[in-house]
DNA sequence: CTGGGGTGCGACAATTTGCCACATGTTCAA
DNA sequence: TTGAACATGTGGCAAATTGTCGCACCCCAG
């Protein structure tokens, strides 16, 4: 299967694109400025496209990549996921989304189109807690004071648990 | 505008029922079980689903109904958000996606497919923590000790935390 | 330059958790 | 009927987390 990425990280570009081609796709990957041009040339049938990039929002190249290859299956990954998001991408045209962290094999299956995730798991409530926190945390721009004063949570409890958390992933 | 509004709690039916018709829509009501003949008969332009229901799910309701009134707008409704239930929806044909708490507003505006979004209210980090914790415990027929394994914390903190946060609420 | 915000960090008391134990219930199958 | 397996309610305690203050430093509009 052709695959195009579309990450403003090179390093995750590269290592992503080493475990798809490890599976016997053929892959290219790209930053958002190169995207378009990119995907005319390479006629991917699926691509996965960052959410939140520094230049183009993944949201704006959604539909020019649409249109370039119509056929095509886009797939949209971010960092942390709001509901309202990714309905809005899927809104937008894309067939499916994932958050951020996505191992090779969620993101070949749902680049595949395969039904994925029959159980939907529980997440813990630590899990819960920090994704929440993750997703705020960008609304509110990395603003950590205000962050924790939407949380309801002391700022020094904040700066703790975004300490504690990110080593492990 | 004519809704439908399906949902096996009658009480809430009622409540949001009155809402709407303050503001000019013709609102009608059924649970899970009479939903599909309800629907043939009074060809609403907008159906509100309730995605969690004791009988059928309403996820399974769905294909049905967009078949019955295949131009109607339907909206699904569930007590808990999360990213693959909305997904899930939305591929199965619903047009939007909701999560209670949602006011009379809300679902006025998702019904008439208006955009919304706008400010919605960062939730605290407290709320996000009961709510996933009130689901996972209906998810577990409100077993205590099932609940604390799969969100991973210790039985006598869950009946902990059961046990505050209630009288307040 | 000054005040208002934001960030990072140390310290300490107040809470909350994790963990064990024990006494009852419930349920199901031998 | 009896026993094993599992659920619930509680008490107790050490360990971990949080809430709060305080202080130093930056940055930026006034």
């Amino acid at each position: 299967m052709k695959i195009l990425l579309i990450d403003d990280d090179s390093v995750f570009r590269e290592t992503l694109g080493r475990s798809l081609r490890k599976r016997g796709h053929e892959v290219a990957g790209a930053e958002s400025q190169e995207a378009v041009a990119c995907c005319r040339h390479f006629q991917p049938e699926s691509i996965l496209l960052d959410l939140k990039m520094p230049g183009e929002s993944g949201l704006a190249l959604l539909p020019q990549l649409a249109e370039i290859v119509p056929g095509a299956r886009i797939v949209m990954l971010t960092g942390y996921g709001s509901i309202a998001t990714a309905l809005e991408a899927v809104r937008t045209g894309a067939h499916d989304y994932l958050t951020k962290p996505a191992d090779a094999d969620q993101i070949e299956a749902a680049l595949s189109g395969r039904a994925r995730n029959a159980g939907i798991a529980v997440p813990s409530l630590d899990r819960v807690e920090w994704e929440h926190l993750q997703r705020t945390l960008a609304d509110c721009g990395n603003n950590i004071s205000r962050t924790a004063r939407l949380l309801g949570i002391d700022r020094r409890s904040l700066q703790r648990k975004l300490a504690k958390y990110p080593p492990p992933r």
